[in-house]
RNA sequence: GGGGGGGUUCCAGAGCGGUCAAAUGGGGCAGACUGUAAAUCUGUUGGCGUAGCCUUCGCAGGUUCGAAUCCUGCCCCCCCCA
């Protein structure tokens, strides 16, 4: 199966321009996917593109991340525009080399093959381009008229009819295209990419680019997009109250990261085993008709999460993942938790939200209102406490507890040196007691 | 520069002198049901020693027994015209 064909029934091909397909036959072919270094650590939003790379090495061809170090400043119209902040040239290397490490956890830079990948930073070749040699030698070669005829800029000219949230767009935000545009016209000429890859809002932008590779360099350049993802419900995707799920341990820990793939929904794991994992078509048929005849064992989201963690982590985070889980989410009794050593309980609990009680504040019999709210600062309030408990939604060491006159004493202690704080069915908080 | 509209609790958006901690919807949180799902239903959603008290309706003053609601000044946002 070749590439757009892998694509397609992954559903992760959009929008693809004639002849792509025809080239990916005819020769070894280089694609890029940008990638804003904005964070020391990609977040699972990033990650369609990389799979993106990771199949298209898959086939034979040579993958290239590059680094929107430059772009990045500028701020891409299309969708939402926040202010962008600027990075100085060590955070940007130092997120660059850290994208690089992950990266490699998926694809191979080694070096060893041809079509090993490849990573650039458009900082590097945009940071010495003078203002006035570029609106002369690329400016010069695309008019307003092509550029306002973008969806991305149109909708924020658009001042007719109803609609009153247009704001305008700047200059700067305007000329992203461009810019974006000059990136892939350089990779044409000096890495020989022929085709860029991007989600679905970047179609005009990436168009930008082979129109310029035309007219500047007299070249034919391709693109594929992917449909943006979304989530049944509508949320948005890779997104939890808590805020982003970062592939970086040290931002979100491997449990939450398995846990949140584990927590998808019938319909999304359904989506997200072909996208984010490379099992076979017939396997993930196979899965998926497993899934369909017994949906309570959730065997798409188990497997999802197995391969996925895998890849991003380890085989061994991935089975204290599992381990914590059926602790957590198995007949998780206070007797269970009272089998754990301490050392098995602190790894389990590795990530959930940890607080320090000394010894004497426990002996003082330290009221249930006193040690979560002000204490720990594991509730913000008292009053939402007392709401929650009266919901019956809070357990201290796995048993419900509704007395909020209750105090803490040696007995409420597993292990002589830890309390187990649970509010509703899956938001744990530990309190450890030291000296 | 001229004219108009507006800033309310997480968001949207009512309220327009007392019965307003402030309708309604969304979101959040929890409970039931479940499969650590979805859907549904229920409760809850400023703080506190919860009878009651305290702090909130852009900011600062004022009128009043009493203001989110009226007046004055200031700040900010949006729209239209130039």
């Amino acid at each position: 199966m070749n590439f757009v064909e892998e694509l397609k029934w992954r559903g992760m091909l959009q929008d693809i321009m004639p002849g792509t397909e025809e080239l990916l036959k005819k020769e070894l072919t280089s694609t890029y996917v940008g990638i804003d270094p904005t964070a020391d650590s990609l977040h699972i939003g990033h990650l369609v593109g990389v799979m993106m790379l990771k199949l298209f090495q898959h086939s034979g061809h040579k993958p290239i991340a590059l680094i929107g170090g430059a772009t990045g400043m500028i701020g891409d119209p299309s969708g939402k525009s926040k202010e962008r902040n600027l990075l100085d040239e060590d955070s940007l290397r130092h997120n660059q080399e850290c994208i690089k490490k992950q990266l490699e956890k998926f694809i191979d830079f080694s070096g060893n093959s041809e079509n090993s990948a490849e990573m650039v930073n458009n900082y590097d070749w945009m940071k010495g381009f003078s203002f006035l040699d570029f609106i002369r030698d690329i400016g010069k070669s695309i008019t307003v008229n092509y550029m306002i005829a973008k969806d991305s800029v149109k909708s924020r000219m658009n001042r007719d009819g109803n609609d009153e949230n247009v704001e305008g767009i700047s200059f700067t935000e305007f000329t992203y295209q461009l810019v974006q545009g000059y990136d892939f016209l350089h990779l044409y000429q000096n890495n020989n990419c022929k085709l860029q890859m991007g989600g679905s809002d970047q179609w005009g932008n990436i168009t930008t680019g082979t129109e310029l590779i035309r007219r500047k360099a007299g070249g034919k350049a391709f693109a594929i997009t992917w449909p943006l993802l979304t989530k049944a419900d509508g949320g948005k995707f890779g997104k939890t109250e808590s805020g982003n799920i970062w592939l970086d341990p040290k931002r979100t820990s491997p449990y939450k990261f398995f846990q949140f793939w584990m927590n998808a929904s019938d319909k999304d794991a359904e989506k997200y085993i072909k996208i984010f994992t490379i099992i076979s078509k017939e396997e993930i048929n196979t899965l998926i008709k497993e899934h369909q005849e017994a949906p309570h064992l959730r065997t798409l989201q188990k497997r999802l999460a197995r391969e996925i963690t895998v890849m991003t982590h380890s085989e061994d985070e991935y089975n204290k993942a599992v381990d914590a889980s059926a602790i957590l989410f198995g007949k998780g009794t206070k007797e269970t938790l009272s089998k754990l050593d301490s050392e098995t309980l602190l790894s389990v609990f590795e990530g959930v939200p940890q607080f320090k009680l000394s010894k004497t504040e426990l002996l003082a019999e330290i009221p249930i209102l006193d040690l979560l709210v002000e204490k720990t600062k594991i509730f913000p309030s008292k009053g939402e406490l007392r709401r929650l408990m009266k919901d019956n939604g809070l357990s201290i060491n796995q048993e419900k507890e509704q007395n909020t006159e209750k105090t803490f004493n040696n007995n409420d202690l597993i292990n002589d040196k830890f309390i187990l704080v649970r509010k509703g069915k899956k938001k744990y908080s530990l309190i450890i007691i030291v000296e």
